[in-house]
DNA sequence: CTCGGTGCAAACTCTTTGCATTGAC
DNA sequence: GTCAATGCAAAGAGTTTGCACCGAG
């Protein structure tokens, strides 16, 4: 039960310098980021660093299960979150793009009208959209 | 008995050949569409049109909140909807990536831990992920 | 007739890949 | 020492833009 070091790191992958950075730069982040973001982190910390191994990384964890990939809407870009988070939604501003991680999920006594025999269901998403308090005030 | 008046075509835009083919092709689908498939389903239909047509035209929709633009996990590439069908929620195959239509919305009676004065919610996406019938007996 | 819509090709952004070098085990 | 990981630059995919021509109102 060693759940003080890192929880998730995948099993018989070597660890790097810049594979430690980029997964240290999800683990602190409570929203997904994107490639050009944890590049952006590691290079301002002071590490070397280059974006397509960002990107190499980024496709180890998610294929090594650690962390998922997913698109937020009105962006084209690929956002990363480690597993742990997969759990977590957000409530995305239209105006302003800021994402708000949601407290509870409203999934959690949901059963889907899809039998078992139709659909193996895994997980799920859950996205709010609308207008942050800021974004609000504007408008008006 | 066709609706001469289209339900929600956004007041004020010009009627083109190009743009009500757009506009029936997700129309008639039940699930979102990428523009290269709309540009596919039309030509295939003997109507011409060029993709960045078909690109510009999904913008204006956009613009004059007649669709939705989104993006479906593991794929980079946008998907289109009508307005119409922003409500509808969606189970994705994780193996075949196949899209089924879910008949409920889960959400209907979820208040979120959001009070109204942080943010004000418009609406909302629920995405399931897992394995179709198909994939899941393959996999045995 | 006018002005916005369209087609084409080139530009742009995000992401992936080939290859030589570096570094973890 | 070995083989996988990295950096760089170039290639790819999806999307956007500039410009001349076309066609709906």
């Amino acid at each position: 039960m060693l759940n003080e070091k890192q929880d998730s790191w995948p099993a018989g992958m070597k660890k790097t310098k810049q594979r430690m950075c980029v997964y240290s730069a999800l683990e602190q982040s409570e929203i997904p980021l994107s490639a050009a973001e944890i590049y952006q982190k590691i290079s301002n910390s002071g590490t070397e660093i280059s974006l397509s191994t960002v990107y190499r990384i980024l496709e180890c964890f998610v294929r090594e299960t650690a962390a998922v990939k997913t698109t937020l809407p009105q962006s084209d870009t690929a956002m990363y979150a480690l597993i742990r988070r997969q759990h977590a939604h957000y409530a995305i501003c239209l105006s302003c793009h800021k994402i708000i991680e949601l407290e509870n999920c409203p999934l959690e006594n949901y059963v889907p009208h899809l039998s078992e025999s139709e659909f193996h269901v895994l997980g799920h998403r859950v996205e709010l959209y609308g207008y942050c308090k800021n974004c609000e005030a504007k408008k008006n």
